[in-house]
DNA sequence: AAGGTTATTGACTGCTAGTCCATAACCCCG
DNA sequence: CGGGGTTATGGACTAGCAGTCAATAACCTT
């Protein structure tokens, strides 16, 4: 820049201060489906300028840590994190006026428990409704609603269902887990079949044991894998294919 | 957790300096497509750790603006802003070793520039193919790549192409932006068919003028809007349709 | 054994998008 | 002015994905 752009980005602007430090802190966005229903973790808040509302789970970002290490941090005091099956950035916030004590940028995270998971939480802190949210603080319910934008977005295009649902399920158990997440009718019949072609899920072999409720037992499936993966199947315009090799 | 696992965050790590605050940058990968082919923005550093190696735009945030008012007001000293089409943020780096200098954050952000644009450099500023790119300071190689994917995937399932194409176009003009912005061979036929059926480009009525080269003159088209839209047809699981109204 | 309940499978359909080829509309040249 | 070159356009054909529905399977209880 240097010469012919001088990076003194100040003298453009007189009136502000060139201090380059701010407060920075992390949140986090923790979905999880239970009782039927998309829920995400909060806290409430006991006094301060936003008293009696509900937050999202996080705090500020110590110098020596990345942020991936301290929203991991911030959660274990909320939650079993070893519960988290998924954690991925999500969109950092710098308004202003997000935060009336000052200026101060969030770092959000998305993550994701699986169904099945039951974490003993503090007393301030309870799962809500996703449709249903109480008054919350600052900016937290439009963050929450970005998390689970991208959330329901994901699930179209990447195998990350696997963070939502148990280790093993029938699929009327995913059926479930996604109609919850993507608070719409879905049907079981073609879910499975999609997300067998796709290669996400396999049929363990086993049966559900003929116990309980009457009806024939179902098979039992799991994730292949349980790392995001994107369904390649979604890139539109995708490059025309090899010619099929002779090894077949 | 919680009562299980108590933990004041500097408790449990008792080296740690409790001091929030840190120095966040903000970074810009600019991409334009040009000569059939995908470029970035880079200037040259000519001085510091990094030296003679190319760095994306970007500098300090200042404490008075929001990370969107300070990568388009560092933007402004190396392009011209107007020509901007559209402007996401991308992600935030945190590692802490990221720059040898110190702790550093930076949030980077994806801009993209119509093809038939051209901004007047500063001396030290060049546009860099993407499949070819100089040594590169820090992480910005790594970020580079990390906006090119985010394109990559947005053109699949969104109308980001009006953010590279012209204003105008013949279906060979848009076939050689998408081309060369998603680095693979493209059909014409089929990328005008697919674009015109998702509604995300017209026909104006107008032909080229029979002017120069031979051949039949081209319709022209344009981008029906020129902010982003997701293509909603790639939800899979999409809700079921309602029934069909009477008014139809 | 009949009837209720849940699960699974296959058939059928509509739509998307990939490929290929015939035809259209211009140019230049002889 | 007509033939051949060049680029553009549109139609035909195909494969595969996903949505719906109904028939069948495998359990339960009475």
């Amino acid at each position: 820049m240097s010469s012919s752009t001088p990076r003194s980005a100040a003298d453009t602007r007189p009136g502000a201060t060139t201090d380059p430090s701010t407060d920075h802190e992390v949140l986090a966005v923790v979905l999880q489906v239970t009782d039927a229903a998309l829920h995400v973790l909060l806290w409430q808040h006991d006094r301060g300028p936003a008293d009696r509302s509900w937050a999202l789970p996080g705090g500020p970002l110590m110098s020596d840590e990345t942020l991936g290490q301290s929203v991991a941090r911030q959660l274990a005091q909320k939650v079993d994190v070893r519960h988290l099956a998924h954690l991925e950035q999500l969109e950092t916030r710098s308004d202003l006026d997000r935060d009336p004590r000052g200026r101060l940028l969030a770092t959000a995270y998305l993550g994701l428990v699986p169904a099945d998971q039951r974490s003993i939480l503090p007393a301030d802190t309870r799962w809500h409704q996703v449709e249903a949210l109480p008054d919350m603080a600052f900016d937290h319910a439009s963050i929450t609603s970005s998390g689970v934008r991208r959330l329901r977005a994901k699930l179209s295009y990447t195998n990350l269902g696997f963070a939502l649902a148990p280790a093993v399920f029938t699929a009327s158990e995913l059926q479930a887990v996604y109609q919850a997440a993507l608070g719409h009718e879905v049907s079981a019949t073609n879910l499975k079949r999609i997300l067998v072609r796709r290669e996400q899920i396999a049929a363990t072999g086993a049966r559900t044991s003929p116990g309980r409720s009457g009806g024939r037992p179902a098979a039992e499936y799991r994730f292949r894998t349980r790392h995001i993966e994107v369904t390649d199947q979604f890139a539109v315009l995708r490059p025309p294919e090899p010619p099929r090799t002779l090894s077949e």
